[in-house]
DNA sequence: AACATTCATTGGTCCAACCAATTTTGTCAA
DNA sequence: TTGACAAAATTGGTTGGACCAATGAATGTT
């Protein structure tokens, strides 16, 4: 089964990550389809112009990624990306200076109840001192005098507090992908390009705050709730411009 | 910084393949802490008594899993796992012949709203013949005269058949990571050995069937639920002879 | 036709040398 | 003393080649 793909010599950075950033792709967008098998190491070392360590060393990142599997005197061979890690989520979204949009719907479907569900447990949990931190959090994000990147990462961090406050390791784990996620360069930039204000969110914040303060965990969920589709349309409103195709250029000259 | 944990020469399998295993669950089960530095690799590998070369394969298969970040002239860091990758919940439940009931209740506590929100989805958007394929793996569940381990392993099927009829790429990777999981050789044996009838859960298949033929989704997803509650609890029953450390001994031979 | 053997293919490991980035150290001048 | 700059040591990155080991297909035998 022969791979008809043209490859470029690495030109930048470390040349194995470069190369598995090649072939991540190349699997990741369908021009290396599941089941199908890599060309031999010697061969896909000739064809990029390194050494066949250092392909190797490609592969092997790969393999840690799961996306493919690796087997002496056969080959490696595609697995279904469907199998693979989380941290392919934005390598997906991601690819070749556009916005998969139809990934980037998929993702925030997923994401929204995940959140609400965490923000419910992080409500029914919180020690007091970490609600403070929260709203050392929610201070910066409302400062406008400070850079804009700094008050959208106060943001993201806020998902990673509430993780904390479910005192739940998985949790812990999904809020700091779903955090890196949204700190994807092309995303960061995406949302720059849309000049919206960092500190729109800061009512939503504090009327969950209100009702956490008054005791009330229904009308915080509730709070909850209105944020959480709050930030889900504005997710899905970087849809909005998008081609037929279910594909837009990214704002980003990455 | 010395590390001053030891590691055995490799002997089985791939020589990269256990190197990063021992590396992996040192840094998982805390020996290596996030921060720290890994040994240089010429030193690592005298150590392991392995070639540089091997090591090295190790190295980037922890890189793409994202355990550690290795920057040229400085050295391998380890990153906390909490921002590492989903796959890695497998090891972290069961490290060293024993299952860590901590992040069992954890990774429970999360795919329970998790499969409730995808079987909503799934309920609202699937086709007909997506139904049939599940009433399939239905029977082959409720069938006692095959093999356990087929009939458990069509009850994990399920799971990836839903998101499915999510149509939603997310959802997908999301189910055959669970179902990966729950698929791991450890989770497998402990749950043979409680030697409970695969066919239990039939009848709560069936109510959600009644239920979407009868056009009532609303019934469908309160049967939805008593059937994920059932499997929270079974997941759970795992921690009842927990030792108080929280961890207790694996009931497989690994 | 079925089975066992042989052999080419392909990944796995090792070795040794050198390149490149970073950090540390040392030196000298202000 | 302090700061800047340069040299050296440390550490990962890459290369080339050689050989080992598992797989699978071709071949031959029964």
């Amino acid at each position: 089964m022969p791979i008809s793909c043209v490859f470029k010599p690495p030109v930048r950075r470390r040349v194995h990550e470069e190369i598995a950033e090649q072939l991540r792709d190349a699997i990741l967008d369908g021009r290396l389809a599941p089941g199908q098998k890599l060309p031999p190491e010697r061969e896909l070392a000739e064809r990029f112009q390194v050494n066949r360590t250092s392909l190797r060393q490609a592969i092997k990142v790969l393999e840690g990624l799961g996306l493919v599997v690796v087997r002496q005197g056969d080959g490696a061979t595609v697995l279904p990306p469907a199998e693979a890690s989380l941290d392919l989520l934005a390598p997906m979204i991601f690819r070749a200076g556009t916005i998969d949009t139809e990934v980037l719907v998929h993702a925030t479907e997923v994401i929204k109840p995940l959140l609400l569900e965490m923000s419910r447990l992080a409500i029914e949990r919180h020690e007091p001192e970490q609600l403070e931190e929260i709203r050392r959090l929610r201070d910066v994000i409302a400062d406008d005098s400070r850079q804009r990147e700094e008050r959208f990462a106060a943001g993201r961090e806020v998902i990673v507090m509430l993780s904390d406050m479910t005192r739940n390791r998985v949790w812990q784990m999904l809020a700091r992908q779903t955090r890196n996620l949204l700190a994807s360069p092309p995303l960061r930039e995406a949302r720059r390009e849309m000049d919206r204000d960092p500190g729109q969110v800061v009512p939503y914040i504090d009327r969950c705050f209100d009702a956490i303060a008054a005791g009330q965990p229904e009308a915080a969920l509730a709070a909850l709730h209105q944020f959480v589709d709050y930030l889900s349309d504005l997710a899905l409103s970087l849809d909005e411009t998008s081609s037929g195709r279910g594909r837009m250029r990214a704002l980003s000259g990455t």
